[in-house]
DNA sequence: CAGTGGTCTAGACCACACA
DNA sequence: GTGTGGTCTAGACCACTGC
């Protein structure tokens, strides 16, 4: 016999599903309250206990935030619980703190092969966008990196133009473009600073180097963003805590 | 007014730290079984929901898993999926798999005031044990380490020894002498093959590596091991996965 | 004040494992 | 079978928010 698909699956996962299906399609914005419980539970002919478990793993996967007395709302890259969210370097003396962005250039441009896979490119479209940055601390230049997006995905791009609005590229692409990235994936390398390190970083070449590659994913795996970022290695880490 | 401190803790959180201290006190060892939902909420005089909030708790954070028909029980690290779960590097080329053991050297000795404060040692103890270690996949040296561990919490370590019954160090500290490793936390640095390095490694001094610093720590936060790993570059990343 | 989410209860029914 | 955990219900009560 041919194995039989699953007839069934339980109420608060569909529930969770149709209720991410919601967020991800746009019609609940970021921010926007949604329903409460009982109105929710009304809705799906369920009980309150259902919804809730629903919506204690959207909670859990960051995709809404609750507050007692006030209601549930669609979670948003501006709450500044999201800033440190996808950051994972420190110094070395414990004393987090967020990096100033410098736009050095913005180019349009056709993709390489590499970067089509990287960002999945459907077969029709060439482009991405590149934004070369410095990011500093304290002072100090710290990082430099390299965003590229596909094109079609960011009509009428104006980062460094918003950036008096919006605080990081997430919270960007989610308000102006309805973009939300919910995953990324990091690999780290250990490499040489090059002749353009040296300048950019005031570091010695040949000197060690830190650096990151990122795929930021929005719903169902889609890429959104690949970022390459190479980091001066004295006086902050890579930091990865598990539980 | 003072502040009040809460004198009301919700009942399924308190259960919660009730059954985890009876994990980290061993009294209950890993891979034993617990107590049944219906007998748990006999015990505390409350209902099975309540028993199974505090349950979930315990599933997220590793500390216990569930099986429908066959009853709940402590974790373990003997599981196969504890094997990856500490282990952040991946072969580029996507296929993974867990590196082969070479112990080097084993010695005992007194602490450098730097693994002192890493392992948070009492004033009244001063001994380490180290542990030096060649890792290898499909036949390279891929990774060279060196373990810390505070003496005074192992008697009678043996782990070369024992490596024919445990397959990974907390498989080890965990099934002979009571110790769950629960949390790690690692810092990533980018560093210069050393002359050791290029021996045990097979690299060119002066080429880039990768160092990761991992500190393991048991329940409150009680460090257990210090780490120290040179992560040879070429062909494999430290991987971060946020979501 | 009404409405929200957070806690807690006391059940019922089901899928599954094991003897 | 019996016993386990997983799902689901229909309530009650409380703490908190904002009007």
């Amino acid at each position: 016999m041919a194995p039989e698909k699953p007839s069934y699956r339980p109420l608060h996962l569909q529930i969770r599903d149709l209720l991410r299906a919601r967020i991800a399609s746009g019609s609940w914005p970021a921010g926007a309250p949604i329903p409460s419980e009982i109105a929710l539970a009304a809705e799906f002919a369920v009980s309150t206990g259902t919804i809730r478990k629903a919506l204690d793993a959207l909670v859990a996967s960051h995709l809404i935030v609750r507050h007692r007395g006030r209601g549930s709302f669609v979670a948003s890259h501006s709450r500044h619980e999201a800033l440190y969210r996808w950051f994972s370097i420190e110094p070395d003396d414990g004393r987090r703190c967020f990096p100033d962005d410098e736009v050095l250039a913005r180019e349009r441009g056709a993709a390489t092969q590499r970067e089509r896979a990287l960002l999945d490119l459907p077969p029709d479209e060439f482009e991405v966008l590149r934004l070369f940055r410095r990011r500093h601390v304290r002072g100090q230049a710290m990082i430099r990196d390299v965003l590229v997006l596909p094109s079609h995905m960011f009509p009428g791009f104006d980062w460094p133009g918003a950036q008096h609005r919006f605080t990081t590229p997430y919270e960007y692409y989610e308000g102006e473009h309805g973009i939300k990235v919910i995953k990324v994936e990091e690999t780290v390398k250990a490499e040489l600073a090059n002749s353009d390190d040296a300048v950019l970083l005031g570091l010695k070449a040949g000197s060690p180097l830190l650096t990151i590659r990122r795929i930021a994913m929005t719903f169902d795996d889609r890429p959104v963003e690949f970022r390459f970022s190479r980091v001066r290695p004295d006086g902050y880490s890579y930091v990865k805590r598990i539980s």
